[in-house]
DNA sequence: CTAAGTGCAAATGATTTGCAGGTAT
DNA sequence: ATACCTGCAAATCATTTGCACTTAG
């Protein structure tokens, strides 16, 4: 485990212990999901990799535990439309993300700007600024590889 | 109806005689009120307005039809977590929101930094970036005074 | 011991789809 | 005439919830 996903561990099961919270082997296996992962997984996908620790784990429970810990304050819902949600439990706070419309990868960009155009917002708009959600969507290099391959010999068809 | 509802009420019946569709009553009021609305409706919304003229209008005839008239362009959908969609016929294109959290409005900020934010995006990720998301999230003027007159006097109770 | 947590199955709620008529062109 | 549309009802699909059982503290 690295270092960042061991400090995420701790934080979350940290909030479970103080807020006097249980701590079940699946709770436990979630929170690790979530601080290892990378990908951005999906409530399947969280369930797919407990399945081998967990036969019987209900997506019920995913779910609940993944509300939960969202609630702490230690994890974030990237919420897509048309698909289900996915979650990050390394950044569990709002952050831009671009997904590739082609294989569904979710990267985390830095982005400077973001910043200001907070501060912009709220001077033009007089709302009182809570969270935000910037996502860009499109292709990754990857699939741009594979489409030249895939798509282009196939268009003459049409 | 306003001069730009004209407008854009034109541009959409155009593209259905262009691509050769059939404007149905149903389909032209629809139109019609993509076109005027500043409040950014959700599908319930629309039904509720048509049920007036048309007291049989069924949902999915709704949803037909904001779906074609946004693959031809001519339509943008605003994509809520844990809500229903609201759409857009006024600006047809990807542009930012603010949502009230306590009213559920809708807005459209005037944002300059967001052609560059694009631009940096591509050139950090290498992804092709077809179209973004971009929501901000907080509480409206009208809503922060409510909350003052309503909310702050029962927080003694806890 | 007992409040909290789990798994299962049923409920939800927005959206989609199949089908049996209608209707614009 | 006929391909496109509509309304209705049933089907989806992600997510939530009710309930009886189990378990962490």
């Amino acid at each position: 485990m690295s270092i960042l996903a061991q400090k995420r561990y701790a934080a979350m099961t940290g909030k479970l212990k103080t807020s006097g919270l249980k701590s079940t082997p699946q709770r436990l296996a979630i929170i690790r999901v979530l601080a290892e992962s990378h990908g951005h997984p999906s409530v399947e996908d969280i369930c797919a990799r407990l399945r081998k620790d967990f036969p019987g784990i209900s997506p019920a429970t995913v779910y609940r535990n993944i509300m939960l810990i969202k609630s702490l304050g230690e994890a974030y819902e990237i919420a897509l439309a048309g698909a289900g949600s996915r979650y990050d439990g390394r950044k569990p706070y709002p952050h831009p993300h671009i997904v590739c419309l082609g294989c569904g990868a979710i990267i985390d960009p830095e982005l400077k700007s973001l910043r200001d155009m907070t501060r912009e917002i709220t001077a033009a708009s007089g709302f009182v600024i809570k969270t935000f959600r910037l996502d860009f969507f499109g292709t990754c290099p990857d699939c741009c590889k594979k489409n030249n391959k895939i798509i282009s010999p196939t268009r003459r068809k049409k």
